[in-house]
RNA sequence: GGCCACGUGGCCGAGCGGCUAGGCGUAGGUCUGCAAAACCUUUUUACAGCGGUUCGAAUCCGCUCGUGGCCUCCA
């Protein structure tokens, strides 16, 4: 069997995957910024890596996942006025900054949920872990590479840069950085434009503040994820995932912490997914173009055509190389809801299908299904492509769909091989691509079904055919429905 | 302006030097009281343009055009 090759960002290449602990894994994703609610782009890094931590799982690593939730909010752009989102969002709101955090990661976990995937290991929170970024921000000042101003202290780029190789992620050069300063906007109390916050002081108006050895503020952006994964994974840690817009300055900027407080770059595989774009352009915040997840699930945006399921999502993203950009638009989403509506049902059909010693066995077609499903393993292990897996699984729906309408009828596989597609086929789209049923999505065709017993019900009644009424309401309560006569005529159900 | 990606048949999307990607759609057909659905088959100058390397290029190199990402919060 091929083994797992992965795409590192940082060596732009592929390379053979070998954990540092032999049979375990730590991988750090950065997580959703808790100040607003999720959209469809943001759907797409933790499915990407909850496949990557299914597979690693699948592979028999015991693996511990870190997935942070920033909620301590940011500061802007340098030039401008410091202000912490959460903050400022939850005076308008009236919200206690953690009562917003709350509800907003609330949101975000009932989403994941709905895509099915696993919960991280650990999901450490940027507020819960204030001591330990001050305590590396110390650390970094005691080696000579930050400085204070102010209350505020700035990691001292230019100095690093002498003597470490900053920019290698980004592919970015320092010089170049300096000469592509586009304002000139004043650089304040940083020595120079580049250098970025450890820690802010806070301006009397900021709700959320720490007490810290250069006064009440808060941390800079970049900190928390280098103190919660040198945390939870150590100095030096396998795979560190993320967007690819988190490439710069935030990764970069991890490297250049990390590496100074635990004399270490933190994690040997750098793996970033690429973009969901609509009408080709990145979907985000400051486009003003963004899906939210509950709009997705209920349709309820007007780009949206209809809704779409939370599988149907995941499937969608799955189609596509993790690393491609991937457009939004309803067509292919309405294309990935029949395909993945096929793949499913062939799939059932695949688990019932029995082994026939009465057919003849066809060795074409054994040999057809053993190499289609052998290479679902080199697929995903090049680099996790699970759109090619995908294909090969829809070449042997055709087959599959064959055996059942009766093409096939007179051939059989082999115990063997009919045993092993069966297998591959779970293992994968199961436990792998980690889809499933979908009852929620056939909650609206339930409706309907229901909407129609109702109307049935009333026809009965007014012609006074009380055997029938009492039929469809009686055999509903059978089932577990029950029907309730408003007291305004209305007909509910509810489903005990 | 700097750095970096990408440009594939009606649409979406694999592809990493030779061998069928796949999905959706289209067109035939099967099934069906009718319809829908479903299923089968069909879709063989698709690879932005122009040069080059090679026995052979969508795939490597160069140039041109186009789109986008990062450089600022961002998944």
């Amino acid at each position: 069997m091929s083994s797992l090759k992965v795409y590192n960002s940082y060596s732009r290449q592929k390379e053979n995957f070998e954990p540092i602990v032999p049979g375990h894994v730590g991988m750090y994703v950065c997580g959703p910024t808790v100040s607003g609610e999720s959209h469809l782009g943001h759907a797409r890094p933790y499915i990407t890596f909850d496949v990557i931590f299914r597979y690693l799982i699948y592979l028999g690593y015991k693996v511990r996942y870190v997935r942070n939730i920033t909620d301590a909010g940011h500061f802007e752009e340098e030039g401008r006025q410091a202000e912490d989102k959460i903050s400022k969002k939850a005076v308008i709101e009236k919200l206690e900054p953690m009562e917003l955090v709350q509800k907003y990661t609330n949101l975000f976990h009932w989403a994941m949920r709905k895509f099915n995937t696993l919960d991280p290991s650990i999901e450490p929170t940027a507020t819960g872990h204030i001591v330990e970024q001050i305590d590396m921000i110390r650390k970094i000042m005691a080696d000579g590479y930050a400085y204070e101003a102010n209350g505020s202290v700035y990691f001292d780029v230019k100095k690093y840069a002498e003597h470490y190789p900053y920019g290698k992620l980004s592919g970015r050069i320092l010089e170049d950085l300096i000469e592509s300063t586009r304002e000139l906007e004043s650089q304040g109390e940083k020595h120079n434009w580049q250098d970025f916050a450890l820690w802010k002081a806070a301006p009397p108006e900021h709700i959320m503040r720490w007490n810290s050895p250069w006064g009440e503020g808060f941390p800079g952006w970049h900190i928390e994820c280098s103190a919660m994964s040198t945390k939870y994974l150590g100095k030096e840690f396998d795979i560190h995932g993320g967007g690819m817009d988190l490439l710069f300055p935030h990764h970069e900027s991890e490297i250049a912490q990390s590496t100074i407080c635990n004399k270490h770059m933190p994690a040997r595989y750098w793996i970033h997914n690429n973009m969901i774009t609509i009408n080709g352009k990145k979907m985000g915040k400051s486009y003003n173009n963004v899906i939210t997840l509950t709009e997705l699930f209920s349709g309820r945006n007007p780009v949206l055509e209809q809704a779409y399921s939370p599988m149907t999502i995941r499937f969608f993203i799955l189609q596509t190389h993790y690393r491609s950009t991937l457009d939004f638009s309803n067509e292919a989403l309405q294309a990935a809801e029949k395909g993945l509506k096929r793949l499913w049902e062939a799939y059932g059909d695949l688990q019932k299908l029995e082994f026939d010693p009465a057919k003849k066995n066809d060795a074409e077609l054994d040999a057809h299904f053993t190499k289609y499903c052998k290479e679902f393993d080199e697929f995903i292990n090049d680099d996790f492509n699970t759109a090619k897996v995908l294909a090969n699984m829809f070449t042997l729906v055709s087959s599959i769909n064959s055996f059942k309408s009766g093409a096939l009828e007179k051939v059989s596989l082999s115990a063997q091989t009919l045993d092993f597609a069966k297998k591959q086929f779970r293992n994968y789209i199961e436990d792998i691509l980690g889809l499933k049923e979908e009852n929620a999505a056939d909650q609206q065709k339930l409706n309907g079904v229901m909407n129609l017993l109702i109307d049935i019900r009333k026809e009965a009644r007014s012609k006074k055919d009380y055997a029938t009424s009492d039929k469809i309401r009686n055999q509903l309560l059978e089932m577990g429905i029950l029907l309730k006569d408003e007291k305004d005529g209305r007909v509910s159900y509810v489903i005990e």
